[in-house]
DNA sequence: GCTCAGCTTACACGAACCTGACAGGGCGGG
DNA sequence: CCCGCCCTGTCAGGTTCGTGTAAGCTGAGC
């Protein structure tokens, strides 16, 4: 299997293609977006990880046009410092998964060794659960391929739900995503928003669940 | 997972457990070094967060006692000064890693995670026995690669079973492992608890089984 | 068959959560 | 420019569910 390494810091990135080799991984490297691009193009890799503090422009925007052109390449995020803005851009712009600097080989190898299990899920453009669909870019929603309007709060919180189906979403991680940087709400925001949801998702139609955590966050998952 | 924080400013060790609570760490405080050796000779704790300006002895002598029983607990020290020399001496000592106050949260929770995935069993991101995995980081379940959602203390049971699968788990250290230091339990909970995640399990399908050790504790295996 | 550890169910309490209602505000249509 | 609609965030009341305790039952071991 066949990774392309994405980093500009070249000790950084034998030891990373290192450390892949040694758990049974091929790997390329380039140190520019512009040789990512063509990378890509021109060999099919099975994941790529991605440093975003690149020499010739963000690594995000090289992402963006991946997931622009429905590429389902795995991207695993490299990242300084796992700030929140990064994390929220990053998501927003198709990463399959976060990790921050510094970190363990044994930790990227897992990780990506979890994006590269789940075929797609989290990829492209569309994200997808059951009969429900939702386009990342026009931020609309789909059911049974029929457009459905839900507000864009309540979109927030499905995008998040949707990107991380099957796994547990702190609630701290919604509000995050919903409300950005942008002060902290004082109330229950986040319960009414995904209450909301819940009531859309079922007139709807959708065949999907939000399971309650206590304590914790929410999860979404296919109905039954 | 459970930490102990070593820390004799209140409101410090406050912070730092509000913030090991959001990455997803439960937290025990003492604030001397004679708490300290005893929460740590009773509690299975995953790490320990030592400061080393204790009021009643050096927590220096903390580490070296812990090495020299051939504690593999990990440690993370804070000094309040940054000099090399605390840093050779703390090191020398037996500490994983050294951080220097005033620090930021996410390096805190950045190094901590890093010596937590070194070496050995316990440290797995995930664990798995039978088609029963436990994500340690997202204190999640998943039996066929099915997300099931059980309680937290359903969750902590099940962690430290998992953890030290095919071996026997006395009953103590189970219930330390729930608990922490919160004031003992006056009742049969970890039996209680026992139960209900073996009443889960099987209703979710999964092939593991826990064995009772009369007078001792619980050993869980695979099941058949 | 007796004893005691462990198992299971029941229950009470409180925290976490849900949801209907409402006021403020932005935006588009008239 | 004003009106009305819907989105938004907050609150309050009600509800659910996890938790810890207790009590009665089971079964292992002597």
């Amino acid at each position: 299997m066949r990774l392309l390494i994405v980093e500009d810091n070249a000790e950084l990135s034998r030891l990373v293609a290192a450390g892949l080799a040694a758990a049974g991984y091929e790997s390329d490297i380039v140190g520019s977006a512009a040789e990512a691009r063509e990378a890509v193009s021109s060999v099919s890799y099975a994941a790529m990880i991605l440093d975003l503090g690149l020499p010739d422009g963000d690594g995000l925007s090289v992402l963006r046009e991946l997931r622009r052109q429905m590429e389902p390449l795995p991207v695993l995020v490299l990242t300084a410092r796992g700030g929140l803005q990064d994390r929220v851009s990053g998501l927003r712009s198709g990463a399959d998964d976060y990790l921050a600097k510094p970190f363990a080989m044994e930790e990227l190898v897992a990780r990506l060794e979890a994006i590269l299990r789940r075929p797609g899920q989290l990829l492209g453009r569309s994200l997808r659960l059951a009969n429900l669909v939702y386009d990342t870019e026009s931020r609309q929603i789909f059911v049974d391929d029929q457009p459905r309007i839900i507000s864009a709060r309540e979109t927030s919180v499905l995008e998040i739900l949707l990107r991380r189906q099957g796994r547990v979403v702190p609630k701290k991680n919604v509000e995050d995503h919903i409300f950005g940087l942008e002060g902290e709400v004082a109330s229950n925001a986040v319960e009414v928003y995904v209450s909301r949801l819940r009531k859309q998702l079922a007139e709807h139609g959708a065949k999907v669940v939000i399971h309650t955590i206590r304590g914790v966050g929410y999860l979404m998952a296919e109905e039954k």
